[in-house]
DNA sequence: GACACCATACCAACCAGTAGGTATATTTCA
DNA sequence: TGAAATATACCTACTGGTTGGTATGGTGTC
């Protein structure tokens, strides 16, 4: 899997335009022309990089996570050294994932959460890598969660509680539905105000250690 | 606008297919035949009924819009006669929207949501249909936030606090990525998970009166 | 001169939409 | 009343533009 280093330029503008213009447009209704257009080059291009259309998606799958894992891992929020408190640390990560939504929809909205709604009943492989990539980056949120609900002394539990795991898929499901939601009403902002939500949540949970207990 | 009340059989066929193809493949990659094909008549019958591809998406969401409400008005979740407390109000819908995660995804999942994210950008009109059932739908639950919020003492504040109209698009949002993560990892489950979390932040936004002051 | 890279020209399949027909209600009016 | 006129509902067959993918040929570089 080396396509998380692509060794030519044209290939990487082709998987930066088919970026932008998925996001742009979803996947079904993107045209190969489109990104060649989007990436100033013609087919025949394409084509010597790509066999199909297919596999452009699932390059550009691999590619995303490839390109969202290093700014994650670039950023310190989850740097223990650096922000001790693994509640502060989840903090951190909310507030760089509020930061990050600037400039239009295409250029902050998540590639992979809008294919998967498409192609989820009927490209297996695409599907699955968009899964990947959703997954594996909540999963790199569960060690910060699970330190902090050992520190506050919230157990995993099934009956009225909840798992680490459970709480990483949640952060995700609210960025990619305020995502939904600002596509709707063409406004960044309020997706926006559903992250501080997520924020708040987080804060309730793991401010009020004796409280928690009895209502969890 | 006498589309909510869809005079001819067929046409109402047509409809409730196109919900369950669309939800299924996204807007783009359904096709018309698709759609005939599912309502069991042919595309002579289809653009009898509806000029365009297009205008079937419009009319396929103005026709989701009203039966969810009708769905919604049904159930007594929000009828202060049946339930006195406005966050118990609050708490049933969302115990009704997690009841309401049944069977395949395409039988669950919501049909305005899918589409959006692939319209957005190229169909105002569809975009601003989808928009309307979603900002529509979330209005709805305003009264209970705002008579919840005034009972327990939060005051809508935009400094660290939060407004009604600006929770109940997080219900939404919440409830539209944890389709998105049900689809990736195919599994209904996760979208109840979801929705868990959501029921308990209501619960401890509106379950401390004195401690949320000082938090929020 | 061989190979990677990229362009132009082209093809075959697909698909939204049309043409034109039949059958059956519904309305009009002698 | 009942037959002609009209409108509605639905069908089969076709078309024309689009589009993913190919064939082929050129150009730079090792």
């Amino acid at each position: 899997m080396n396509s998380t280093l692509p060794a030519h330029e044209s290939k990487t503008k082709i998987l930066d335009a088919a970026l932008h213009v998925i996001r742009a447009k979803g996947y079904s209704a993107t045209r190969v022309e489109d990104v060649c257009k989007a990436a100033s080059l013609t087919k025949g291009s394409f084509f010597h990089h790509f066999k199909s259309k297919e596999e452009l998606a699932l390059a550009a799958a691999e590619y995303w996570t490839s390109r969202t894992t290093a700014l994650f891992v670039a950023s310190a929020y989850n740097d223990a050294s650096v922000i001790p408190d693994p509640v502060d640390r989840l903090l951190a990560y909310i507030d760089l994932r509020k930061a990050l939504i600037q400039g239009d929809l295409p250029d902050f909205t998540c590639l992979v959460g809008t294919m998967v709604q498409e192609v989820y009943g009927t490209h297996p492989k695409l599907r699955e890598a968009c899964s990947y990539s959703i997954a594996g980056h909540a999963a790199t949120l569960v060690p910060d969660i699970q330190a902090a609900m050992r520190e506050r002394g919230i157990k995993q539990g099934k009956q009225g509680g909840f798992t680490a795991e459970s709480l990483a898929l949640y952060t995700q499901a609210t960025i990619q539905g305020a995502f939904i939601l600002a596509k709707a009403l063409q406004d960044a902002a309020i997706a926006i105000e559903c992250i501080n939500h997520l924020r708040r949540y987080v804060e309730l949970l793991f401010s009020q250690p004796k409280s928690a207990k009895e209502i969890l």
